[in-house]
RNA sequence: GUGGCCAUAGCUCAGCUGGUAGAGCGCCUGACUGUGGAUCAGGUGGUCGUGGGUUCGAAUCCCACUGGCCACCCCA
């Protein structure tokens, strides 16, 4: 083999094309249903954006960008993320001076090195949404909501939503400190990652899946919030039921990216092996001051678009062809304008129509008709066409029909009615 | 970055304890010079992932590398 992929990334094509167009299409439906616009920001970001909003000391910038320089000597990273380059195009083109709150959605590749396996690649695709400018609960309903919403309409039904609140710059000092205190008890019967992110991140020690029962025990988030962040989280919890949506409350649901306060949620699937997280994401009121704009409030969240593929392929969700072959043009002897000219009217009609390029026989003109998948084969001969007619096959059952060439469309318009 | 399993034809795989590569499917052609799917016949097809080592001899044993899958870490 000469070229190979680059090590986890992938070739899509053919049958996957539909699954991929399922969620696209399902993404554009529901964003259309809830007001979010399309935003895209190039794949390419300076790598100062991400280290500043994702964190400098989590594992995406320490160990996973692919950052290079270019040939003016900028540094310069594979985005892989998809809301600080959201983020950053808010700030940059000044979207606050067009009111709140307001409503984005993204869908495209992202990028981390890391070891490919199950649900994970270095170059992978994420559906992501953002709203900006809410402080309100209403704003973290909805959108759990829609993400609930987006994995219905592609036909998911064994995912879970869990949900969790991390608190606010006020509140989470006193719970960090906290947790230190509970932890340095068990510093000793915890494993060495959990002893290292002791110091790093704190957090994260709560989600380890070795020292579960310690975890377990370990003092919860929700017991730490101020007076406004319980508030703001029973809200969330009061709408999620109006809006009838089950969620679970984990409070040992801490998120990697430095930017999250308040609302933290996750989706899980069950079906999915170890990268069960379907979707992911929360609020970060702080993030846009942050990266040097105006204290802006805002949240939310971005599905793996591979993780998706896999959990309906688990759940053997039906999707429709990425494309159908109604017709399959086959002509023979000294026919062509002809023949083009029933394609042409066809086309006009929105019929999806495959002409013969080869210049072979019938018979294997047929053969490839069949190969893909055509549904109606019209053959064009000299015979036929001497006495103004053609002959529309049914490639299903292989019935043949004499068409007068005059109402070829309409014929094809019925009969694909028909048997569609 | 770490660990386990794996790598033979386009695909799925066989190849016993080392003796110089095979099947099925696919693809092409013909039977059928203007009617596909079925059948039959013929044909196409592999530096056995790469490099090195052991050996008279390596697809087979050993090492390294690369890639794949799964898991850890982390995340969507």
């Amino acid at each position: 083999m000469k070229y190979a992929r680059i090590k986890g990334t992938n070739d899509i094509y053919g049958e996957e094309m539909s699954y991929w167009y399922m969620i696209e299409e399902s993404t554009r439906k529901i964003a259309k249903l809830f007001g979010y616009s399309e935003i895209r920001t190039p794949i390419i970001e300076p790598t100062e954006l991400f280290v500043r909003s994702v964190g400098e000391e989590t594992d995406i910038v320490q160990k996973e960008m692919y950052t290079f320089e270019d040939k003016g000597g900028r540094s310069i990273t594979l985005r892989p993320e998809g809301t600080a380059p959201v983020v950053r195009a808010f700030i940059e083109n000044s979207f606050i001076n067009k009111g709140f709150p307001q409503r984005y959605f993204y869908i495209g590749p992202m990028f981390r090195y890391e070891r490919p396996q199950k649900g994970r690649q270095r170059q992978f695709h994420q559906v992501g949404f953002e709203l900006f400018g809410s402080e309100s609960s209403l704003a973290d309903a909805e959108v759990i909501y829609l993400a609930v919403k987006l994995l219905k309409e592609i036909g998911l039904t064994k995912f879970k939503v869990v949900i969790n609140s991390i608190g606010c710059e006020k509140c989470r000092p006193q719970y960090r400190e906290a947790l230190k205190e509970y932890y340095a008890k068990h510093l000793d019967e915890v494993c060495d990652d959990c002893k290292r992110r002791y110091n790093t991140n704190i957090l994260r020690l709560l989600d380890c899946k070795v020292d579960v029962e310690i975890a377990d025990k370990a003092p919860r988030s929700i017991d730490y919030l101020c007076d406004e962040c319980k508030e703001h989280y029973n809200n969330l919890k009061k709408y999620l039921k109006m809006l009838d949506v089950d969620f679970e409350e984990d409070h040992k649901l801490v998120r990697g990216l430095d930017y999250y306060n308040r609302t933290v949620f996750e989706i899980r699937h069950d079906l999915l092996g170890a990268q069960s997280a379907i979707a992911g994401g929360g609020r970060y009121d702080r993030l846009i001051e942050m990266m040097g704009g105006k204290s802006v409030s805002a949240l939310g969240f971005a599905m793996g678009m591979e993780r998706l593929i896999i959990a309906m392929k688990a759940e053997n969700v039906k999707v429709p062809p990425a494309l159908v072959n109604h017709v399959y043009i086959a002509h023979v002897g000294d026919v062509i304008e002809a023949a083009l000219n029933i394609a042409e009217d066809l086309r006009r009609n929105n019929i999806t129509v495959v002409f013969d390029v080869m210049e072979r026989g019938l018979r294997a003109q047929l053969k490839h008709a069949d190969r893909i998948g055509a549904l109606l084969a019209i053959i064009v001969g000299e015979n036929e066409l001497s006495e103004d007619f053609v002959v529309v096959k049914d490639m299903e059952s292989g019935e043949d029909s004499k068409v007068d060439i005059n109402f070829v469309v309409d014929f094809v318009l019925d009969k694909l009615k028909e048997i569609m």
